[in-house]
DNA sequence: ACTTCAAATGCAAGCGCTTACATTTTTAAT
DNA sequence: ATTAAAAATGTAAGCGCTTGCATTTGAAGT
């Protein structure tokens, strides 16, 4: 729909700075191979012309965007902020641009958002979570993109990855939540299918049960998607039971922000009535009342580190094993022990 | 960097179909003009290939991409995150693909991310805010890519806009917070400088101020970075004055969260010692305790009404005036009486 | 069977850029 | 000065796709 009058291209240039296009794309990629003069001269008839190279041409010519495309499941929350944001600083001081796109959860939109991220040529993809259609791996291999999987992390795993062990995580947080004397818990979980962050973590919760005598299936499970809403619905859902449970591990830390909300309208304390807790340790776990126990995850860390090695993949560099990182139990005021029934 | 061997091309679906590549193409972008019976055989050869179109090759001969760009000062919080899901949303539905790209607040790295937008064939751009260096919109305009300005609203604005005037809703917000008997206010504002949406609601409050007899001068103003760290500190200074403010309006919601969280930990009483305010409404904001008072901004509204006048003007259609949304103050528990001095 | 015309398909010219290779200019050594 | 080697620049061949125009095919009408 642009009319074609005056995008200037690189001939323009060339003709006003009376040299060869070569040596204008030489002057715009490789600038020490061509001499000073000229290229004083051809920089004033780029900046006269205020000509942009055209992507699209360029990447069919050298075959290289310097472009790394992330696919995330939502950009709703700060979930996955904190780390893209790191992410994209360590990519921008390597030199290469970063496109986002997100999908809402949802696998169909997961495939497209890929597609058009590698036709318009992504050097390498970030993606979250190693669950999908392995078809997509397939066609990620034959286009000859290298992708990097983060936010999951386990040993057997078959593409190159940065992560944790979600379900070591959660399985370490319910130990100290059964530590506490608590028997009756509760569950509120994010939508499990498509999702192995959300499955792995409640099968930890489930590990740490087993481990102590707790049969999984008394555990009270509620799966519901990702909002503070749905977490405060579930939390009432869950406290209105019979026997409601003493303690309610949230999948995340919005759906505990939502839980302890609803606590708060029911008229219960936290912890003394109910503990709370989450995962991921966003900003908002500090700042809700009471301040939240959860999981915290280096998001930052596996920012950077997933560009490095994305980077390195991109330029070929050899595939390295799965990177574990490091979580740690944070406890805070949203847990303490169990009420004696 | 990518092995040549093997990408499949439009050449070799048309081979193997037995078809030109005029054909294969036609089958790929208006399908009811080649017969049946080819399509399925050009279909499952593509298939068979895996194929996909380059998208360098296919923007360059069609000149439109159906790609739109969005920039945006941050992905760390969830202020345009809202918003920005929601303009996702519009586009996707209407056949178009978002690509985000953030700058950390930083003018010179907004230059560059709008310029790698363009260059990889944006169809149009949403930008965040007015206040840009006018050669940018210069080179938008001479690389007739429109673009959309959203967060911002003027009457007299030069360019495509929908937003709302921060000025004046920051200004009623502090006609309430006057109304209650403030008169020592201290602010908390956002960096100023390149960011309209700061410096306006800074000036609201002076506004504010003005009308009722307050000195401007009198407001004790910080200016700070974003996040809730910095506002804590801010507010924490804010309160060891001699004379500390009896209210303190915050220039976002996660400002506010900051100086909530400070005023907690000094042991202040939230809004019976100081009253807190802030703005944008974004779900924190009903989350902290007490639930902060603020601006209420249509996020969702606004992006969906941009990705609706963005893909109007990229289709060609004519340049409306700015449009201008409702926000609302939202009252709530951070906001009380003025302290008897 | 023989036009006529529309529908289907093929041909080939770019789109704007990079880069191997060829050519010219400069530098330095004799 | 003369010449070989190095440095700078130019030439032109694609990169993979779309599309205007030419050609072929097929259906319909006589």
């Amino acid at each position: 729909m642009r009319p074609s009058r005056s995008i200037p291209t690189l001939d323009d240039v060339a003709k006003k700075a009376g040299v060869s296009t070569a040596t204008v794309s030489r002057c715009l990629n490789s600038p020490e191979r061509v001499v000073q003069t000229t290229r004083k001269r051809v920089m004033k008839a780029v900046d006269a012309l205020g000509y942009t190279p055209n992507f699209g041409a360029r990447v069919m010519a050298a075959k290289r965007t310097f472009t790394i495309g992330a696919i995330i499941p939502t950009m709703e929350n700060s979930i996955f902020a904190r780390g893209l944001q790191a992410f994209q600083e360590a990519l921008h001081t390597r030199g290469y641009t970063l496109l986002v796109s997100s999908t809402a959860y949802r696998p169909e939109v997961e495939e497209e958002q890929i597609r058009a991220l590698v036709a318009r040529g992504a050097d390498g993809l970030l993606l979250i979570g190693h669950e999908r259609d392995p078809a997509l791996y397939r066609y990620l291999e034959r286009q000859a993109v290298p992708a990097l999987i983060a936010w999951a992390y386990a040993p057997d795993m078959q593409h190159p990855a940065i992560g944790f062990d979600n379900r070591a995580a959660m399985r370490l947080l319910a130990e100290e939540v059964i530590a506490r004397g608590h028997r009756r818990i509760g569950v509120i979980s994010a939508t499990v299918k498509g999702n192995d962050r959300a499955s792995e973590r409640l099968e930890g919760i489930k590990d740490a049960a087993s481990a102590h005598g707790i049969p999984p299936e008394h555990l009270c499970v509620i799966e519901t998607p990702y909002g503070i809403e749905t977490g405060a619905d579930a939390m009432t859902q869950l406290m209105q039971e019979l026997q409601p449970p003493t303690a309610v591990m949230c999948g995340n830390d919005v759906l505990a922000a939502g839980a302890l909300r609803a606590a708060r309208a029911m008229g219960l304390a936290v912890p003394e009535d109910v503990s709370v807790t989450g995962f991921d340790d966003i900003e908002l776990a500090r700042i809700v009342t009471p301040t939240l126990t959860t999981v915290h995850v280096p998001h930052r860390e596996m920012g950077t580190k997933a560009a490095i090695a994305l980077i390195g993949l991109v330029e070929g560099g050899p595939v390295g094993p799965p990177v574990e990182l490091q979580i740690s139990v944070e406890l805070r005021e949203s847990l303490g022990p169990a009420k004696s029934a």
